[in-house]
DNA sequence: GTCTATAGCAGGATAGAC
DNA sequence: GTCTATCCTGCTATAGAC
């Protein structure tokens, strides 16, 4: 990162830095509130590099959600597949605790997840062209595993489709919310987002989930 | 609105209409994303009016805080705790409720309470000057009230302070996201944001918090 | 593929007539 | 208090040298 090799791959390594970057301040402070040439003074490049290697900037803030955003998102969604796939049935318990730990805890930094969310909520509250996308990649995916597991794992209970709407999009919100909403909860808690807080809170995530769908659940 | 009275009170009429049309637009697109060209527009004003009457655009929107946004807020909260106050012991569910009945159906129309919300999440995920404003006028007062109410109507467990804080910032979690994130929640019900849905909407979240929160409750 | 230079325009803000 | 006219900064985007 600091000093570029010379030979091997050095094609479009420019390209990488500006939507890093991009990603980065797009995620911050949003569309409207970053410029192009913020943008490019991060990346340590060239104003014009923008409109070469992306034509504009819309085009740029879509392509930081194909080539960066989508993968992270399929990155989560394996880890959480993978975390159910490791086990015959998993409980209702787990199959909560493998989403929420993937989205809290999972295989990126603090810093990416934050970004992560952050790119998301902004789609799903205020639709741009990008919301297709984060529905297809993230939202629609892991709704429907979770509907899926969550039936097949308490399959005595018939839950009307609409409650198990409902469920889901409220264990989807809290694990979001959790990770978007940092400031107030660190505010309220008086936690800053470590490990082991994370922990608690996955703790807290699927206890509460848990029993919020189940009125009358023993185990756990 | 269409035809202003000549003589009563026409002072600071314009005034007025740039503020409402400040909090839609600041509301719908976010601060960076509205021009006060646009906004003056919409107010059928001139452009220097702005500047006459806020100084600047940020003052503007920082009074769009202070005499719009805090107002609904107090209204809202007024509405939540009348709603307690008119019975003499609410239960757990009467107090969540109350909650979600006064954010999702209170006083104000659709639209408002949208603009309220959407306000409400734009400080709280990404905060600029007027997070203080949000957090003191709106989540302490909320919070506060909500976390002495549920310990008030379940003496009998003792609950761990850190536990009641992730319950209760769950509920307000579950209560602004479902007014915040229409598109979504929109598209995966297939419902409208009509009377029946937003009622159907309050008992889901209610059910959902109380049993999250009370692992094995029988009562409703 | 990266740079400089600049066109062209939209933004916020102000001065001053009315 | 509201308007017109205008300043000037900062933006996106492009042309063209290297």
């Amino acid at each position: 990162m600091t000093e570029p090799e010379s030979s091997p791959e050095k094609i479009d390594q420019t390209r990488e830095r500006i939507l890093d970057e991009a990603e980065k301040l797009f995620a911050e402070k949003g569309y409207h509130a970053v410029s192009v040439r913020e943008i490019t003074t991060e990346a340590a490049c060239n104003l014009a590099a923008v409109n070469y290697h992306f034509g504009n900037k819309q085009n740029l803030y879509h392509e930081v959600f194909r080539s960066r955003w989508i993968p992270r998102a399929r990155t989560l969604f394996g880890v959480f597949r993978e975390s159910l796939a490791s086990r015959k049935a998993p409980t209702q318990a787990e199959v909560v605790q493998a989403l929420s730990e993937a989205f809290l805890r999972g295989p990126m930094t603090g810093e990416e997840r934050q970004r992560h969310s952050q790119l998301m909520i902004r789609e799903l509250s205020q639709p741009t062209e990008a919301f297709d996308i984060v529905v297809e990649e993230a939202v629609a995916p892991v709704m429907g595993t979770l509907t899926e597991q969550l039936k097949r794992s308490q399959p005595k209970r018939r839950v009307p489709q609409e409650e198990m709407t409902l469920n889901v999009l409220s264990i989807f919100a809290m694990t979001i919310y959790f990770n978007f909403s940092r400031p107030l909860v660190s505010r309220m808690t008086g936690c800053e987002y470590d490990d082991a807080f994370t922990a608690r809170l996955v703790r807290h995530i699927t206890r509460f989930s848990l029993h919020g769908m189940n009125p009358n659940r023993k185990e756990r």
